[in-house]
DNA sequence: AGTATCTACTTGCAAAATGCAAGTGGATCT
DNA sequence: AGATCCACTTGCATTTTGCAAGTAGATACT
């Protein structure tokens, strides 16, 4: 879409409609694998730097990275503060409408426990969504929360 | 990943474990924004024909859509018929596999309603969702039932 | 104070995926 | 038999990705 190059606008979320469909509307947003990856590494590893993001096991490269997370941030899914204990870091966190992207995540997560082979990785949290899904959703807003209370508000 | 141009590989759901998580894995299908358009066609506006999915308002490309069709086969989440009237025809169809994407594509388009500016397209299907989301997959799943039992039955 | 290191990027370039326009080949219609 | 419809394929230009290397600012080390 928008070239890697060029700074992207910083007039947030001007979405232009390419589509009257609302699916491909908000697949022209999270409609791709980095993008979710980024949001899934914040939503359910606790994960907030740059640096972590890289250390995911998908290896995401640097230019890719630094791109999604600037459209993430344009698109106000999330937010970003410097780190309070080092100018030179930054901290990512998901905004409420990016938080909104949990059922999206819990319903992958459940369609590749039920179609793809195993992984140990995501075993927890396979097992946590089948016996009670909403309290998994519920916790990972509180863990989520707590981080906030912590950094954020200490900002 | 796979070249346009190379056959992709008669043995379905190959799927290599590039990663240990299930989200990057279920990603690998259909963290794309065509495969899950053709979903969405498929699921929610009753598209069955090559033909159909070109004239959705996105506009794929045919080279493109000729690949994303010959995924979705190959990873078991749509079938293919010949069209009982007309040998030159094909009917796509979902596969359970592929039915029970529509969780993931509910919570999309919750959303996007949620989120995105609202587009008139799929005003019904939001309120659908809003007032019983359940009895929306039900009514859905039944017309793919209804269609299958008219379609692949007597073929 | 000066140098190394860490951190979040940027840059250049090759390779792959996408989009577009124009075929192709088989089945059907007239 | 000729035209038309249909599901693709092909060639090519453009865009996006992936990789490796660089850069600039902040911190840590001596």
């Amino acid at each position: 879409m928008t070239s890697l190059r060029k700074t992207s606008s910083p007039t947030s979320s001007k979405t232009l409609q390419r589509s009257p469909c609302v699916v491909s509307n908000v697949l022209e947003i999270i409609g791709d694998r980095w993008t979710l990856l980024l949001v899934r590494d914040l939503l359910f590893f606790n994960k907030h730097e740059y640096k972590e993001f890289l250390a995911s096991p998908e290896s995401i490269a640097t230019n890719i990275l630094a791109d999604r997370l600037k459209k993430l941030v344009n698109e106000g899914l999330v937010g970003e503060i410097t780190h309070p204990e080092n100018k030179s870091r930054k901290l990512y966190y998901l905004t409420a409408k990016g938080k909104d992207l949990m059922p999206i995540l819990v319903e992958i997560v459940r369609w590749g426990a039920a179609y793809l082979p195993e992984t140990a990785e995501m075993r927890v949290i396979f097992e946590r969504i089948k016996s009670n899904p909403d309290l998994l959703k519920a916790q990972i807003l509180e863990s989520l929360e707590q981080w906030e209370h912590q950094i954020l508000n200490a900002h």
